[in-house]
DNA sequence: ACTTCGTCCGTTTTT
DNA sequence: CGGACGAAGT
């Protein structure tokens, strides 16, 4: 029982509380993950088979450092444990069941890209004004129809929902969304959503299913509480019914992902669907010194909404938190830049000690820069992740075509990359004869003669290169399918030959992704080492996934939300000002300008030692200065835990924030609106600048276009814009011959003769 | 069929 | 300022 050594009174309770529901509101800094890791072992070490033992997390780092630490505790059993993040436990899931709610066992998981382009094609097809139906705005409808568990179905028969679509003037909503879960379906496709959504139907329709589960889950465990939706929600109600060995742990101040559906009500409602739950607080703070938990504390006491708990620390008082002003975005990030620079030598810190917060990831740009000019290491969190880039979708939709021929966006996608002469007109026809025939695009590619007309030799050739990438790809590994199918597509020959920087990176991230599928090839640990396996979660994986340098000693830069689990000795929030933080779309409700709150605390409690905020006077947002004020966070605050870093005023007034915002409002009344109107209407008509170009040669007054079927090389010809030059050479057969020609005052151009518009001068020399 | 250029638009946050 | 989309030119 050595685990159990390290644990404080009310942990060591959470941890041996093992049957029945129970709920650990976890505060932050207090020990949670090991709370949790030791609670999974002491249920293998209870003889609780690891194999009916679930922990779902938020995200898949989470998932896999605590996979790590309870195999450090409990070795190889941990392999059993069914632990992952909510959509990859049911990705699973689904995967196993598929056939029961009529879908393929191999189903791809369309991206939140992926989604916004079938929204895109179905919202021109029905011709619908894309203002109104805004493709973010549509697909946020249908994300929190689904994370509510409203199917198309019920969404057009709510009638709640519909008036309020119907006062919108956004009538068809119910109709995009059916149509885009056909469309989905008939792609064998699901999407983030979906993941859940299906789960749940599955569930409710298939008490055989739903019975089997909740005989093998029989201990659950869910981390992050606070961030689960309805739709999770439901699915480990289900799950729990029979056993109730059902623990959640969360901490409510921490939930900042109501914007995608999270409800808190889950966690501050728990104790109404387990009336004999047992609740552990855990609220002593082993991360930060008290100044900054003390600052922490005054913030989250602004919320209304909360669960009761006094989070404390008994480490050290601390230094006093640092508010920094700076006068624009660029000095925001001198100023961190050379406090990092000082205080590492003073302190004799390391790189990796700090850490940059923020609100939104374009604030990255002037900390990035001001990080560059000293020289300061860093490295960058969140962004875009390694499968979200240009080249490595492009391969992995080659991958997905090859296991789901049905996958239209994976079809659309590569069907013309690299360019095999399929260009948009013959596309838009396969979508339509698919649509007409109620067929998958790829059907009518198999077939293209019956179905269209002018279909280009070049499908077929297509069709019959990814059959022969399915039949490579069953009798492959892995790895040899992968690398066959990336030379054979053309793929990795179109990138090596772009011998730019961009291309010679693009080049070397389509060899890691090879590399990495080798390596998955050669493990030992797997049985099944096809590339449809590895293929399996791969939408689901994000950027923390190819961390080969992770021990590298940089400061860190991310998003506040993806800092959240983290610690650093110091730490810098930045970017406090009204309308960036809080941000200006939260300004319409109390309840996400708690979120927002809360999402200030997540950032204020990751700080272990010292704690810098900081706020610009301007900023640049979309190319154009604009004024700030400082945020009303700050003014939350006890000003004793707090340190002007500027030559303050007096501190008369009850705010030192306040007067600033007063001045602001002196100066000029119409900051706030100016700032967020579209252009200013001082903006001066923006100059033509084509016109300029275009008419810098003035064609001759007997400028008449020739004939030029019989052009040739050597010939003097002038053209209207380029003006006059010598074709010097001809390529290409009879109506697509293109001329190399030489203008005197632009240099050489290609142009192809059916177009371009030329008068002949004379011949030859 | 493909390329280039001009206009419009917008930003929270992410599995 | 940067990306996404449509129009016009090649």
């Amino acid at each position: 029982m050595d685990y159990l050594a390290g644990l404080n009174p009310e942990q060591k309770a959470a941890v041996l509380q093992i049957k029945g529901p129970v709920m650990i509101i976890a505060g932050a800094g207090s020990g949670k993950t090991r709370v949790i890791t030791y609670r999974v072992a002491h249920l293998i070490r209870s003889r609780v088979d690891s194999f009916n033992i679930l922990v779902l997390t938020f995200t898949n780092k989470a998932a896999r450092e605590m996979r790590e630490r309870i195999n450090h505790i409990c070795g190889p059993e941990a392999k059993n444990i069914w632990m992952g993040t909510f959509h990859s436990v049911f990705a699973k899931l689904l995967r196993v069941e598929a056939d029961k709610i009529g879908y393929p066992s191999n189903f791809t998981i369309y991206d939140t890209d992926d989604s916004k382009s079938v929204l895109r094609a179905i919202l021109k097809e029905m011709n619908l004004d894309d203002k109104l139906y805004a493709v973010n705005f549509v697909l946020n409808r249908i994300s929190a129809a689904k994370n509510n568990l409203i199917s198309w179905q019920a969404y057009q028969k709510d009638e709640q929902i519909q008036s309020e679509d119907h006062a919108n003037r956004r009538d068809l909503l119910g109709k995009v969304y059916e149509t885009y879960a056909q469309r989905c379906y008939r792609a064998g496709a699901m999407d983030f959503d979906d993941l859940l959504f299906k789960t749940n139907e599955l569930l409710r329709d298939h008490p055989d299913v739903t019975n089997k589960y909740q005989h093998k889950f029989k201990y659950i465990m869910v981390d992050e509480y606070q961030d689960t939706n309805r739709s999770q929600y439901m699915i480990v109600k289900r799950l729990a019914a029979v056993n109730e060995n059902i623990c959640v742990v969360g901490d409510d101040a921490q939930s900042i992902y109501a914007f995608r559906g999270a409800n808190i009500q889950n966690i501050l409602n728990f104790e109404k669907d387990y009336p004999d739950l047992k609740v552990f607080k855990l609220e002593q703070n082993y991360r930060s010194t008290q100044n900054i938990v003390n600052v922490a504390n005054s913030i989250i006491s602004n919320n209304k909404e909360q669960l009761k708990k006094n989070v404390f620390s008994e480490k050290e008082a601390g230094d006093r938190i640092k508010i920094m002003r700076a006068f624009s975005d660029n000095e925001e990030g001198k100023m961190v830049a050379d406090t990092i620079m000082q205080d590492r030598s003073t302190n004799g810190m390391k790189w990796h000690d700090f850490a940059i917060l923020y609100r939104t990831n374009a604030q990255s740009r002037s900390m990035e820069e001001a990080l560059r000019k000293l020289n300061i290491p860093y490295k960058i969190y969140g962004g875009l992740s390694f499968y979200q880039r240009k080249e490595i979708k492009d391969l992995i939709a080659y991958f997905r075509l090859t296991f789901n021929p049905n996958d239209e966006e994976a079809l659309k996608r590569v069907i013309n990359y690299p360019k095999r002469g399929i260009g948009d007109t013959t596309v838009d026809r396969i979508i339509v004869a698919a649509d007409k025939n109620n067929i998958t695009p790829f059907e009518v590619v198999l077939q293209p003669n019956y179905y269209i007309e002018k279909a280009p030799a070049s499908l077929s050739a297509f069709a019959a290169m990814i059959q022969s990438f399915q039949v490579l790809a069953k009798n492959q590994s892995a790895y040899e399918a992968a690398l066959y199918i990336a030379q054979h597509s053309g793929l990795l020959k179109d990138l090596y030959v772009d011998k730019s920087i961009e291309g010679v990176n693009r080049y070397e991230n389509i060899q890691e992704l090879l590399n990495g599928i080798k390596e998955f090839s050669e493990r030992e640990d797997i049985e099944e080492k096809g590339l449809d396996v590895f293929m399996q979660d791969i939408a689901l994986l994000t950027n923390d996934d190819k961390d080969k340098n992770k021990d590298a000693d940089t400061v860190s830069l991310m998003t506040i939300h993806s800092s959240k689990g983290l610690e650093f000795p110091q730490v810098f929030v930045v970017g406090l000002e009204e309308n960036l933080f809080p941000s200006q779309m939260s300004l319409n409700s109390r309840s996400d300008l708690e979120e927002e709150r809360r999402l200030f605390y997540v950032a204020v409690t990751r700080a272990e030692r010292k704690l810098s905020i900081s706020y610009a006077t301007s900023r640049f947002k979309f190319g154009t200065l604009i004024n700030c004020e400082p945020s009303r966070f700050l003014d939350e605050i006890d000003a004793k835990y707090l340190e002007l870093d500027f030559s303050a005023k007096p501190q008369q007034s009850s705010s030192f924030f306040d007067d600033e915002r007063n001045a602001w409002s002196r100066k000029d009344t119409n900051t706030k609106t100016d700032a967020y109107k579209p252009k200013p209407a001082t903006t001066p008509p923006p100059v033509k600048t084509t016109s300029i170009l275009a008419k810098a040669h003035v064609v001759s007054n007997d400028f008449k276009i020739s004939d030029t079927s019989n052009l040739q090389v050597g010939m003097q010809v002038e053209h209207e814009r380029f003006g006059f030059g010598k074709v010097i050479n001809l390529e290409g057969n009879k109506p697509d011959v293109k001329a190399t020609i030489f203008f005197k005052e632009i240099g050489q151009k290609q142009l192809l003769l059916k177009f371009a518009k030329l008068s002949i001068i004379n011949g030859i020399e």
